[in-house]
Parts: structure tokens; sequence; C-alpha cells
DNA sequence: GATGAATGAGCATTCATTCAT
DNA sequence: CATGAATGAATGCTCATTCAT
């Protein structure tokens, strides 16, 4: 009742932030780092201040677009690969979850690039995600499918590798997965 | 004598050309894509004009720092890696030479990446490159050093990851030539 | 009341937009094509972006004040040529409203011919205009003061021929009006 | 014998210059102002610096074309105008001449425009085509073809007319002549 | 005389960000 | 809170002209 009164509710404004969250997500996919203020703010509805509002500076959009991306990843290897008995799937999984993020998102990966330099993930979400390698790392050192002196910084190179080749469209990168586990399982 | 006689105009604008060239490499290099066309004449000791004359364009002036790049990278493959008795050891080399590159010219890449999308090699160069990445991948498999069913796209998204890794400061690079290489060898 | 009242950012920007118009008017009749966007702005007393919003680009803002100066003369002609009883005072009135828009903006065509090429009007006013020409004529035919085989294009010529003679101050186009009109009416 | 000796006679000098003026002359003609040094240069086969030997400024070299094309009409007029027993076809023989030569090129035309901001000739040839005028305006007086109150100014401004209406393909300018010349005639 | 490399002021246009309404 | 007009620094590129060889 309240809520549905007279008065704009905090709603209102989260409404506009996730639109125009979501709408630049896709500018992004779509047009790469070419894409202006201006552009956001017409395709969401809203007035170009109202962007500025919610991301008081292109940079910070482009990290919200960023982090929702990792966001995404995050949660696929949540639920769908630490859960998969077999160690290997699960690291195929959840690189093949980045993989596909980034080729998808092409464009996004180029504004973010362009914006800071690099792709990486960032913050708790980056944080959380490392974890995930760990466990994943630790599970085939227990059972054998990777190799002892394997790290989680290596993990994070070859996730880093799986994100440049397939945004890059530089072959095959679902081989390259297989090719870098191959790479991670004890060598003789 | 012979070298003032032969001063010919040519020759300066030569000159005045590599030069351009140098500078520009070094200015990407340290600054990234924000280097602007003023700041190679300034630096360069020559007009803005001069630049447009050699480089038509600012395209025009990338790309030829970066096939300049790749030029270095080829003539170390084929100088010191192709030499080596080891296949390991010269595919080594040749990953490496492409790590220390991208590592040292940061912002050569970026500025490459920001005008041309990707960083991979083209033209003449690139097809040379891809040559001798058959020929030791062709090596390897003979001397039972590759797995034989790795190709050179396998070789080239390894490339192309070391060059990511590398000029995005993402890890240990030289580590992750070892994983990959080790990927790359026959499996049980 | 009313008008503070209404006072909306549109009425600013409207203002805006005919302030820029005028200023770019004078400018080009008192320096020809020899006038820069930041010209303009700065004699308008805006920012060189304020008018780029409202003229999209130097093209436009040349149209737009080619376009307006037309308007100047359909006005003139419909509210003071077209209810002249006499014919022939009715089309000297037209000619020489062309006449002396041309002397007195002699730049103005200076910078619209170096723009497009031509100074002819076009569009819904040039029609306008066109328009008017045709009543004129048919009222001369039907009062015997027009030759019979006249047609809008040759009073469309003499318009031109008033328009090139006045810009470039090619003689006294007054008296190349009454020549021109006078090889307009019937011929023995 | 002397002159086809080895040193480079006068007349090298001067084909070049003869060499570039026409070739300027055929670029304008097709390009219209949008022409550079260079070009000219470039399509004469002569050196840039040959180009500003024989014209010290581009005002110079488009001048140069411009006289030309006056010296062209004049010689026309007084080879095939002049002797015409008709003086109304002499002086149409006259303004068709300038008509032509507007008409085909216009893109000269515009050069001259941009350059001078007119396109009237002057100097010596200017003189010369005035006094052509003259004396075609004397023989019409005297034959009765002329009204008495014409002056060489009158004709001038048809021929400024014909030559504005011509070179922008504005209406039928042969018509034009006839209606001018028309007007120019005795009135009742 | 001829050549053409070098020069650099000049200019249109873009776009992130601010702020009055 | 929302709006969108205004801002202006930033930048790639052109081209007439000069001058060393």
């Amino acid at each position: 009742m309240s809520t549905s009164a007279g008065r704009k509710p905090r709603t209102d404004a989260e409404r506009n932030r996730s639109r125009v969250l979501q709408v630049a997500g896709e500018l992004f996919a779509a047009r790469g780092d070419a894409v202006q203020m201006a552009d956001v703010a017409k395709a969401a509805g809203v007035g170009i201040g109202t962007v500025y509002r919610h991301f008081p500076t292109r940079q910070a959009l482009v990290a919200a677009v960023a982090e929702e991306r990792f966001a995404g990843i995050l949660r696929h290897a949540r639920e769908e690969c630490l859960s998969l008995p077999d160690t290997r799937q699960a690291l195929v999984g959840f690189l093949d979850a980045i993989g596909r993020t980034h080729e998808a998102g092409r464009g996004v990966s180029g504004a973010i690039e362009a914006t800071f330099g690099n792709t990486e993930p960032s913050g708790e979400v980056g944080a959380q995600l490392l974890d995930i390698g760990e466990q994943l790392l630790a599970r085939g050192q227990a059972d054998g499918t990777v190799r002892g002196d394997a790290g989680v910084s290596d993990l994070y190179m070859i996730a880093g590798a799986v994100a440049a080749l397939s945004r890059n469209a530089v072959g095959d990168w679902r081989r390259f997965i297989d090719l870098a586990l191959d790479g991670l399982r004890p060598q003789r």
C-alpha cells in the first residue's frame, strides 16, 4: 500500500538503474567501446542525467557492466560446475562459461579493455571466482587429476587465455581448454 | 666520400621515416593509445606534416609499428630458435620472444588493440610466422615431442594466449608457456 | 506572468538557436565563407558545442542561413508585391527583393556557393517562390504585359541573373531588371 | 643549332609553363576548386616547385587559367562574330561563346569564384572584351537594332548573367540570351 | 631551373560531464 | 530525482608555401 502510493518510491530509481545497466550491456556488446553515454540514455528511455546519477562516470558504468558479467560466470560456476562429480568436467565447465561469455560479448570486452586496459575480474566477485578455482584445483589434486605443483595462478592464467582467445576469435578456444587442462595434468 | 656524395633528399626522407617510426613505438609503449600525432611529430623533431607524409593516417602509423614488432619476433625466431637442436627449447624460445615483446611493449599492444580490435599479426610477416610454427610443430611430431593431433592453429592459440597474458601482466607467462607446451606433448 | 511561467529549457534552446542563426548570418555577410564554427559560437556567446547541437554540421548551418534568406524574400513577395495592382511593378518588386537581399548579403552568397556550388533556393520555400513567379507571370499574360511564350523558367533565369549580378556588384542590377522585363514583354 | 644544343633553352621553361597551365585548366574543369597544387604538379609531370616557379601563388595560377579562358572568348568574338553582317547574330554569337565556355568549364568558374569572389574578366583581355562589346552595340544602334539608351555596362551585365546562368545550369541560357537581347532592342 | 620533402597554422567535429530548471 | 541543453578541451587531418639539394 504505502509503497504504491503517490511518491516515487526507491524502487523507481532502482528500476532505472538496472534498466540502464542492462541496456548498456547490450549496446556495448553490439558496438564495443563506440557507445556514448547519450546513446545509453536514449536506449534506456531516460535522460542522460539519470544515467549519471546512477553511474557517476563512464568508467563506473563500464565497471558495473563488467562486474555483472563476472557475476554471471560466478553464478554458473557455483550452480552448474561445482556439483559435477568429475573434476575435469567441472574445470571444463568453468572455463567454458568464461569462453562463452567473452565470445558472446566481444564488444563488451572491447569496451572494458579500452577503459581499464585489461579484462580481469576484480573486487568481491573476483575473489570468489578465485576461490572457486582454488576449490576445483584442490579437488583435482586430491583425486590425482591435477598436477601437484599447479596453483590458482596457473588456472587464472588459463582462464585469462580462454577469455582472450574467445573474445578475439583466435581459433577454437574449446580445443584450447582441453589442451591447457592436459598441461595441468600430472606429467610423467 | 661516397656517403656525402650519395646523400640525397631521399636519404633524409628515409631517415625521417624511421625516426618517426621508432619514436612512435617508444611513445606508444610508454603511453598506450593516448598518443597524439602531434606528440609523435614533436618527439621526432619533425613537423606534423612530415609524420603524415610518411604515414597518411594514424592507423597507418600504428600498423607500421605493429608490423615492425612482428618482424622483430620473426627475425628472432629465425636466427635464434630454428637452429636450436631441442625442439621444446625452440618452441619455448619462440613463445618467449612473443612474451617478452608484448611485456615490454604493453602500451603498444594497447594502441594496436584500440586501433584494430585485435593484436594478431597479418600480411606477409604473419604468414611467415605461421610457417615457422608449422616447421617447429612438424619437427616436434617427428621426434615425438609433440602430440600427433596438434596443428598450427593450436600453436597459434598458445601464442595468442602468451601475448595476451604477458601484455596484461596476468601472472607468470613463462610458467604458462611450460604448462601449455606440456599440454602439447603426447598424452598418455 | 505567463511568460515567466512558461519559460522552460526549450525556450532557451530555441532562443539560442535563433541567436546562433542570426549571428551566423551576420558573420557570413561580413566575411563570406571564411567563418569558422568557433567564430560563430563566440559571437553568439555560446559554446561551440551548442552551435553543433542546433546545426550538426557547418553545411547545415549554411543551409539554414540560406533558407532564412529565401524565406525573407518569399515573405516580402507575398506581403508587398502580390498585392500591387500593376503587374510590372509587382515583378520589379519581386526581383528587387532578390537583388537587395543578395547585394546586402554578398558574403552569405559566397558561403552558400562555396558550400553547395550554387545559390538557388530549394525545398519548400523554393517551390513557393516558384509558385509566386507563376502567378505573376500568368497575371502579366492575362493583362497583356508579358509575352505569351514566357514561362516560369524564364523568370527563374532572370531572378538567377539578378542574384548573380547584385551579389557580384556587376553593374546596376536595377537597370538590368528593367532591361530583362522589357525582354519579357510581348515583342512586335 | 644553338637552340638544340646541350643547355636547356628558355623554351623548356616555357613548355613547362604552358603544360602546367593546360593541365591546371583541365583539372579545375573536372574538379572545381578542389584541386591542390600538388595535383597539378603531378598531372603535369613536374615537381611542385616548378609549378610555383611559374605561378608564385595558387591565386596566380587560377588567374592565369581564367585569363586564358577569356582570351579564348576574345579570339572567338574577333574571328567569328565581328565579321557577321547581322548585328543581332553577332551579339548572339558573342554571348553564346561566353555561355558555352562557362557551361563547359563549370569547375573552372567555381575555382575562380572561390578564389576571387567573382568571375569577371579583367586586365588587358577584359578591356578588349569590353571594346568589342562597345563596337557591337554602336553598330546595333546605328542600324536600329539596339535601343539608343543602351550602354556597354548593359551588355556587360547581360554577359555576366549568361555566364552565371550557364555555369550554374540554371535553365536554358540560350533562351535567356534571346530574351535579354529582346530587352535591348528599341522599345515602343 | 627543377625537385619534392618538410612545415605548421588552420579547422571541423566529438563526447564526457555539468547544472539550471 | 529526472531532464537535456550547454560546455569546450581534445584531436586527426589538409594543403599552400618554402627551401635545401
